[in-house]
DNA sequence: GCGAACGTACTCGGATAAACGTTGTCCGAGTCACAATGG
DNA sequence: CCATTGTGACTCGGACAACGTTTATCCGAGTACGTTCGC
């Protein structure tokens, strides 16, 4: 899996913190965690298409939240980056080779495929169950400055 | 996700057409569905490893299962090729930049990576629950016929 | 005729290249803010 | 003093390389069978 998924869920958590019309570039968002500029933008303008972050270009530009963060969730993130297509692709091989099924409009789905998109739905309904906000509400449970922490290093910090 | 375990499971289920003392060859299993055979022969080779498949050199050499397919899951076959790890890898990123946290001995767990693997759990959990004997059992459901002519074609199959 | 040893062909197994996707980087188009200027 | 205009710097955005993983392939080590030789 791409690693510009972990990225992106916590630049979308600490942007959680930042106030509705403070906009946060990437260059302060990848500095956070000390991670490549150009690329984590690459990210950002992923989740941008894909209507999670706005981009605001120009001076005091930069991302921010497209919509509140109980309204984000991981399965989102996920597509964002990843793409929409599953794990598992099904290439149809039973249709190839001396033993093929005849019938070219066999109408039964392949099992196999069956099986893995099954457990690819269970794994796409967890990440589905889980927002940003739940994230953001375990951070602060278990340390409560951190948003004043960010939300002020974001606004001071000198990239 | 590696295209080989498509063609793993595929062969699996043949192989449990067979009679369980007779090996059936790379080349063979290749040929039923026209995959490249060298390529097939490594992934057979990583479900050797993994148990799942017995192999015997020379003569009337192949490989066979190596248990019943009822105790051959999806999950073990997906194990078997893709590796132990688990598709999201968390890098503690939290732990990297000026605003880290300051606890190196930190015990709390990255809740990303937490619910990530919370939804690989469940991914996991209904892979384990499907078999090889399911997928055969079905088909055969579907298709009494097909026992017989796939374990026909690999005793006459002319490679 | 029977048994054992030999040679042979066949199988897997791991080591070795090519192709694709991901990772990483760069510079240009567009935009907003600011400052200077004129009324 | 206030509105307007021009400038400038700052931002995202997509186009351009480098690396790593996957895909694909090949040849060698080992084995069982069939045959041949000796008794």
């Amino acid at each position: 899996m791409n690693e510009g998924v972990e990225w992106a869920m916590h630049s979308c958590v600490n942007l959680s913190w930042v106030a509705p019309e403070r906009a946060v570039t990437a260059a302060k968002l990848a500095a956070f965690y000390e991670l490549p500029t150009a690329y984590l933008n690459k990210q950002l303008q992923a989740l941008a298409r894909a209507d999670i972050l706005t981009s605001t270009p120009g001076p005091r530009g930069g991302f921010r939240l497209a919509r509140p963060a109980e309204r984000i969730t991981l399965m989102d993130v996920v597509t964002a980056i990843e793409g929409p297509d599953e794990a598992f692709r099904c290439t149809e091989i039973r249709r190839q080779g001396p033993n093929a099924d005849a019938r070219t409009d066999n109408p039964t789905p392949c099992l196999i495929d069956e099986a893995m998109r099954h457990a690819d739905l269970a794994w796409r309904r967890e990440l589905a169950a889980r927002t940003i906000a739940d994230i953001r509400d375990q951070v602060e449970a278990r340390a409560p400055g951190r948003p004043d922490q960010v939300r002020n290093w974001f606004e001071n910090a000198r990239v």
